[in-house]
DNA sequence: ATGCATCTATCAATGCATGCATCTGTTATC
DNA sequence: GATAACAGATGCATGCATTGATAGATGCAT
């Protein structure tokens, strides 16, 4: 369902990327803060495992934009500034909108709007279960299925790529205003019963006002 | 002026950046060709290193595209499928018409069509020097030059990423049919010409038909 | 004698080399 | 045709070299 990169990670996957997995959830909730200097070696001792998987996850969680990589320094934990913020949310509009012009009439909406219906029950549990984590996660996946729906292997490889960003955005926000949740649950209860009515045209508008409306309010 | 990754290697850079940035000239001027097995040991030998680097390397050129990586087995030198070109164009045209429209009266065409002019000549000294792959790097900074004006980082950064696929997509085109490199040469000039007069309107979709007449043919 | 700049020694972190374990594909053997 | 040994590749651990930052010492001017 194209869901964050670690959701895959299991304990038989390389440690490489067991550690990526886990400092980038320690980065997004928050356990280790934003101008942090976390360092291979810390790394490598918190999963029990040798510097040269480290310094690979390191390059992992600066694709990622979690981090900073300083040559000869070590890796500074990042800070989501509101400029990452907008050029975020516009370049997920962008993909969202596009997708969505490029279904025409003979695919539709339907079996995006079955999935849709899923992610907005996942992340009603989660809510409910105050999981934050776990709801940027549903998040994360609700909007991916949207822009998955334009069939354009480029963009869901760039959207992955952003996915922990995207996460930890969605996550700070829920932190900072948990008044905002109910807000883009609405939000993505209207736009999943557009998916439903197949209704192309109105969803555009939609996503650009659920941005604006969740995140800069 | 946001040119490939690999531009701002030398001597003194990291070994294992060194090392990527050979790889994937050699993969994109085919002296790699698709499906070759690209293993650790032969990038160590090549640049008299160590593996270490030459793995660091490695997760580069899959970040690239360039290579795919298979757990276990080697890095994969991959193809570039009609698929791809179609996708990663698609995204590139999409970016492109973005900036563009979101470049509003106030700071205008201007700064942008000065520096166009000077990748255009760029352009036209490679291939007078028959060099394909320069040519194909200044027609990736001409269009990054157009996508950055959009002043979006988040875009800046995944183009950056593409850079690479995008050069390999060009190279190819002008070696397939070298007849396409005067089209593209002039589909170039024409829209440095739109950019000097400042006409945003006609630019949308003359990008559109540069991509469908160059690539498309 | 004190304040300040500078220089140096030290240390912590990366950058890289090397060696061993492990896994996968292949080939030889029955 | 199944199976077992083998070879080649990655995955990871470990050690050394190198570098950048810092604290302390040193010298000079005030």
């Amino acid at each position: 369902m194209l869901t964050l990169p670690w959701d895959h990670i299991d304990d038989s996957s390389p440690i490489a990327a067991r550690m990526a997995a886990w400092a980038a959830r320690e980065i997004i909730e928050r356990r280790f803060e934003p101008g942090t200097l976390l360092t291979e070696a810390e790394l490598a001792e918190a999963l029990q495992a040798s510097r040269t998987p480290a310094r690979e996850a390191m390059l992992q969680l600066e694709r990622w934009r979690l981090v900073r990589l300083v040559p000869k320094k070590g890796a500074i934990v990042t800070t989501v500034t509101s400029a990452e913020r907008r050029d975020l949310l516009a370049v997920r509009a962008m993909f969202e909108v596009d997708a969505v012009q490029s279904l025409t009439t003979d695919d539709g909406l339907e079996p995006v709007a079955a999935d849709l219906r899923v992610l907005l029950d996942q992340q009603k549990q989660a809510v409910e279960a105050g999981d934050t984590l776990g709801f940027a996660s549903a998040d994360y996946s609700f909007h991916a299925r949207i822009i998955r729906s334009g069939g354009n292997a480029v963009i869901d490889e760039m959207l992955t790529t952003m996915g922990p960003r995207l996460a930890r955005l969605t996550y700070q926000v829920i932190i900072d205003r948990p008044s905002s949740l109910e807000t883009l649950f609405d939000e993505h209860a209207e736009l999943t019963d557009l998916a439903e009515r197949g209704d192309v045209e109105a969803f555009g508008p939609l996503v650009r006002r659920h941005i604006d409306a969740t995140h800069f309010a």
